[in-house]
DNA sequence: TTTTGAGTTGTTCGA
DNA sequence: GTCGAACAACTCAAA
């Protein structure tokens, strides 16, 4: 009987830089690639429907990609520790391989599966496939996890040199036996019942190949001018990794290389390689503080006077994009539509739920997991915890977004609006980010008429700033 | 232990 | 139009 390893993948859906995969090769004959369904695990962060969909394409095109290479997907769906089991005993492994977590529920989850199948006998390996750093080795001078994200990357950045090389793909792989018990793709159900992803399938191409389609066209220009194009939604100015970067079928080791491998000093590419450092800065936090997902890092914010009245409607309006602020509708459009926002975007609607309607960053942050096809524990947190302030290196509380004033800023000529909010296409520049203002001849012209085509601005910015400033004055002087 | 410098992404107002 | 100052005080991290 051959030595026999099961690779255990969860969100490392690739057959390059794989370390498990890699390891696995390396000391059995047969290797049996699995992904185990256990949605009842991961609660209380069950994968929301764009994340689904995702999973769905990505684990497609991983089965196309493993039978080019001789090889196949064992798809299960169920607990994860029995039907792991199941396996074992179906074809005879004697070793298990994966690649680490870092989301609260999952570390304690692989935590009883390796501790029970070590009592099983079964040889158990788990690596680091999907960050820079082990949250764990990047300490302050004290020993302790850094808050502030400037310092932490000022000690990480400077190691960057010494990255190891990505792991190729493996050019073939051992045949898996016939008669192992699997289930098609399809039968994990997946995708939605009422085709609402026309949009998706348009914006996106799940799976090893359309990463590396998307970090080619990045690196082929876009990288060099990012410093100031990330902040324009209107233009293809990022990267748009991030969904690939959550399910792992890219690296971040495999995008440094290729950035080096474009003849770029890392120097060059700073500002973007930045980003991946707050990627690494964020897993860092939701490890070392995993009761962040639902409560904020600072403690004062717990009493802080969320708005009650109206709260349902006013939740219900920003998310369906008719908030009667234009850059906002045209973010959580683009959101609902193909899963994704553009970063700056992303704060604008972050700020004015958070600061001007004065509704709990937890809501925002639910509804964005619901619906990001790269609904990320680690990323979702921080970002959200940092726009409304209650990060440990909380932004200045006066910093409260101008909607209006960040259209204008980074959406000059209204095209990212226009794209997305239709109803506003005709009207002119002065007004694409304020058609409450504009005078009525004006509006009836461009056939909009407010508060049918398109809604009265839902609150009044600038009292509303105002009481928001209010309400940090109160939990500032009540902590 | 104490001190020192710094902290992703802003807005408004008045000159 | 552009520019600088004001908007608080506190915590973090290193020296």
């Amino acid at each position: 009987m051959p030595e026999t390893a099961i690779v255990w993948l969860r969100r490392d859906l690739r057959l390059a830089d794989n370390p498990a995969l890699r390891a696995a090769l390396a000391a059995s004959e047969r290797v049996i690639p699995v992904y185990i369904c256990a949605p009842d695990e991961e609660s209380p962060w069950q994968p929301g429907g764009a994340t689904r969909w995702w999973l769905h394409h990505a684990l497609r095109a991983l089965e196309a990609a493993l039978a080019q290479r001789g090889a196949r997907l064992i798809v299960a769906r169920g607990e994860t520790l029995p039907t792991l089991r199941a396996l074992i005993a179906q074809t005879g492994a004697s070793r298990c391989f994966w690649n680490r977590l870092y989301d609260p529920a999952t570390v304690e989850r692989d935590k009883d599966v390796k501790q029970a199948l070590r009592a099983d006998g079964i040889h158990c390996e788990s690596h680091n496939g999907a960050l820079l750093f082990e949250p764990w080795e990047i300490k302050t001078g004290g020993g302790g996890p850094y808050k502030v994200f400037s310092a932490y990357w000022r000690r990480a950045a400077p190691r960057l040199a010494q990255l190891q090389a990505p792991l190729p793909a493996p050019d073939a792989l051992p045949p898996v036996p016939s008669g192992i018990d699997s289930m098609p793709v399809e039968g994990l159900d997946l995708l939605p019942r009422i085709r609402w992803d026309a949009g998706l399938a348009e914006a996106w191409q799940p799976g090893e190949d359309g990463a590396h389609a998307l970090l080619e066209r990045f690196l082929a220009g876009p990288v060099d001018r990012y410093g100031e194009a990330r902040d324009l939604p209107a233009e293809p100015g990022t990267s748009r990794l991030s969904p690939h970067l959550h399910r792992g079928e890219i690296t971040p080791r495999q995008i440094i290389a290729a950035v080096r491998r474009s003849g770029r000093a890392d120097a060059d590419a700073e500002p973007f390689l930045r980003e991946l450092g707050w990627r690494e800065f964020s897993h860092q936090m939701l490890y070392h503080f995993p009761h962040t997902p639902l409560e904020p890092l600072d403690p004062r914010f717990a009493d802080f006077p969320w708005r009650t009245e109206q709260a349902e409607t006013l939740l219900a309006s920003w998310q369906r994009g008719r908030t009667g602020i234009p850059i906002v509708d045209a973010g959580m459009r683009e959101l609902w539509h193909t899963g994704w926002m553009h970063n700056r975007v992303r704060m604008i609607v972050a700020s004015l739920l958070t600061k001007n309607l004065r509704l709990p960053w937890q809501d925002g942050a639910r509804w964005f997991w619901d619906t990001l096809v790269d609904a990320d524990l680690a990323n979702n947190t921080q970002g959200w915890q940092w726009t409304a302030g209650c990060g440990a290196d909380a932004a200045p509380y006066f910093r409260i977004f101008n909607p209006v004033r960040q259209g204008e800023r980074f959406d000059p000529d209204g095209a990212y609006v226009r794209r997305w909010c239709p109803e506003l296409g005709r009207l002119p520049k002065k007004w694409i980010h304020q058609p409450g203002e504009a005078p009525d001849d004006v509006l009836s012209a461009c056939g909009v008429r407010l508060g049918k085509d398109y809604p009265h601005p839902l609150v009044d910015l600038k009292a509303s700033r105002k009481d928001a400033l209010a309400a940090f004055d109160a939990i500032k002087s009540a902590g």
